[in-house]
DNA sequence: TGTTAACCGAGACGGTACGTCTGGTCTTAGA
DNA sequence: TCTAAGACCAGACGTACCGTCTCGGTTAACA
C-alpha cells in the first residue's frame, strides 16, 4: 500500500532533472553542502520535492550522481609513456576536482556525507572511486610489465600511497598537496616501487 | 542581543560533565555518531539542554571532548629502539581506535562531522591530531639522527604516507589495514626514506 | 528572513483543524490554560507543531476560535417582548459560557491571556465580545423605541452596568452571579433607564 | 529534606527588599508586566534569584507587594457630605491606579496573572480590593442611613454597578472611563437606588 | 483523436531536532 | 544565618527540515 510502485523511467522528464542536478552543485557551490536543503532545492529548481524523492534516495544521491555527470576530474589515464608524468596528471586531476569553484564543496560534502550514510558510501565508491583505481591499477600494471616498477610491486599499497594524502588532509582540514608536494610523493612512492 | 555571559568555570559541576560526557559516547556506540541528539543526550545524562549548550558549542564538541578525555590512542610514542616497530605500535593503536566498540563510532562520527562544521574540524586538529604528530616527528627525528632514515628524509611526507591510508579508507568505506598490511606500508615507506 | 509564505487555504486539512480545535477545548477542561502547551496539544490532536502554527499564531488564537466556533453563549437574543425576561437570557447565557465544564475553563484563559497579547485581545473584542454588543444593542434600542426605556437612554451606559459585573467578578475571583443576583442587576439597571 | 526552612524575618534585608520592589515596578512600566522575568529582575535589581524566592512566591506576589506599598488610589474615602462627589473621588482614583504611568502597567498585568494563579489573585484580593470595598461599604452605609439612598438598598449590587465597568473594559480593552463617563455611571446608579 | 496512466509542481502534513529561554531549586563563598 | 552569584534541571518555545502524501494539471503512449 505505501510501496510506491518504481516509477517510469521512459516517462520522466529530462527537464526536471536537469535543472535538479544543476541547482545542486549551484547550491553547494554557494552555500555550502550542509546547508543545501532539500526544500530549497526543489524550489530553486522549479521542481517538486515529490520528483527528487521519487528519482533520488536522498540529497546525497543528487550530488553524487551531478558530480559523476559533470566528468569531475579525468577518468582515463592520459598516457605519455613517462609513469611519473601520468601519476602527476591524473593526482593533479583529482586535487583539481576537490578544489574546484564549482564541483569542490559538492564533491567533499558529499564524501563526508557518505561516512554517515553507508548507501551513499557504497555509491561514491562504486560510481567515483572504484572506476579511477581500476585506470590507475592498469596503467601501473603496464609499468610493472615495462620494468619501471618492481615485479612484484604491489598496487594496492601503491594506489594507497598516492591517494591517501590527499584524502587525509580533506579529513584533517589541512591544505591540499599542491603540484611540487604531490611529486615529493610521486618521487618517494616510485622508489618504495622500484626494481631490486 | 546574545546575553551569553560567560559562565563561571570555577562553579561547574563536574558531575554533569562527566555523565554528558560518559553518556554521549555510549550514545554514539549504540546508536551512532548521527543519530544522537542533543535533546535525547541530555535526558539520559539527567543534564538539562542548557547545561550543555553552556559548556559546548554542539554535540560535535561534546564528543570530541568525551573523545580526547578518554585517552583514545597512544599519545606518547613507546621508543624501543627498532623504529619499525614502533611505527606499528603507533599505527596500530590509532587503527585501534577507530575500530574500538566504544570509542570508534564517536571517533569516526567526529571526524566526518568535522568535514562540516569548520570550528569542530579546528579542534580536531588541534585536539587530537596535532599532538600525536607532533609525537611522531620526535620520533622520526631521531631515527634520521641515528642515520636511521637519509639525512634529508622530508618528515611531513613521511607523516603522510603512514597515516593517511587509514583515513583515506575511512572515507571510501574500505576495510581498515590490519597488521599485516601495516606492515607492508611501513617497510614501503621506509624504503623510501632510506639513506642513499 | 521571514519565510512565511502565506499557506493556501484551499488545501487546509479540515480534519487537522478540528483535531487541533477540540483537543485545545478539552485540554483547557482538564489542565486549565495556563497549563496547556502547543507542544502538548500538538501531541494529542495528532498534528504536527507546525500546522499549529501554519494557521495560528498562539495557543490563545487555537483556543479562541475553538471557542467562537463552538458557538458559546446565544449569540442573537431570544426577543419574548419582554425585555426583562430578553435580558436574563442573555446575561444567564453569557454566564454559563462561564461555567461549562468545557469552554468555560478556555474562555476565562483566553480572555486573561488577551489581557496581555494586545493582537489577542483585539481579536477576543471582535470575534467574541462586538456581535454581541451589537444584538444587546438591537434590542435595548427596540425596547427604548416602545418607551419601555426613557428615549435618551443612554445604551453604553446599559450594555456596561449589565454586563460588567460578570467580568468584575471573573477578574476579582469573586462567585459569578447567579440568577437571582442576575435579577436584582437587571431589575436596578431598568429603574435607572426607566422613562421619567 | 526539600523544605526550605521558615526564613528569619528578624535579618532580612530591607534593602534588598526595596530594591525588589522599587525594580519590579519599574521594569514593568517600562517592559509590560509578561516580559518582566525573576531573572532579569534579580539582576536588575542587584539581588539573587534565592533571596526573591525566599521571600515571595512568584513574580506576582513581588509586584502585588509593590503596589501595595506604592499606596495607590486612595484606600479611605475624603467624605464631603456629598456622596455623589465621595464616589467620583474613589472611582476616579481607582481608573488613575490603572492609567499611573508607573504602576499603571504592574496593576494590569497582576490583576490579569491573578486569574491564572489562584494564590495570587486571593492575595490581590485580600490585599487591595477588600479593604477598599469595606471604605466603600461604610460611605455608603452612612449614605443609606442619611436617606440618600433607598432604607433597602442593596450595597453588593451598587458596589458591582459602580465599580465594575471599570474591570470590564480593562479585559475586554475598551478604553478606561473618563470622568464625564464616571458621573453617568454614579447618576445612573444613584437614580436606581434612590429612596421610592 | 480520445482515453488514460503516470508524470509533474505545489505545498500541506506528521514528525522530530534544533538552540534559546524561563521558572524555580540548589550550591558555594563571603559577610 | 543570610546574602549575591549563578549553575542546575525541566521543559516549552517557535523554526527548520525531513520524507510522505494529496491535489489538480499536463503530457505522452495507446486505443
Amino acid at each position: 500500500m505505501t510501496k510506491t510502485r518504481a516509477p517510469n523511467v521512459q516517462r520522466r522528464s529530462d527537464k526536471s532533472r536537469q535543472a535538479t542536478l544543476d541547482t545542486a552543485l549551484d547550491m553547494c557551490a554557494e552555500l555550502g553542502y550542509r546547508a543545501v536543503t532539500v526544500d530549497a532545492l526543489a524550489i530553486r529548481a522549479g521542481v517538486s520535492k515529490a520528483t527528487i524523492y521519487r528519482w533520488w534516495s536522498s540529497k546525497g544521491a543528487v550530488v553524487l550522481e551531478a558530480i559523476d555527470e559533470a566528468g569531475i576530474a579525468p577518468r582515463e589515464f592520459v598516457e605519455t609513456g613517462d609513469l611519473a608524468a601520468d601519476l602527476r596528471t591524473q593526482l593533479t586531476g583529482i586535487v583539481n576536482a576537490f578544489t574546484d569553484r564549482r564541483l569542490g564543496p559538492a564533491l567533499r560534502g558529499v564524501l563526508a556525507d557518505g561516512q554517515f550514510d553507508p548507501g551513499l558510501g557504497r555509491d561514491i565508491q562504486q560510481r567515483l572511486i572504484a572506476p579511477r583505481i581500476a585506470e590507475f591499477n592498469n596503467r601501473m600494471r603496464k609499468a610493472r610489465d615495462n620494468g619501471e616498477l618492481a615485479p612484484d610491486a604491489d598496487l594496492e599499497v601503491a594506489a594507497d600511497l598516492l591517494h591517501a594524502p590527499i584524502y587525509r588532509r580533506l579529513m584533517l582540514h589541512y591544505p591540499l598537496p599542491d603540484q611540487s608536494y604531490l611529486d615529493k610523493i610521486i618521487q618517494h612512492v616510485l622508489r618504495a616501487l622500484a626494481p631490486i
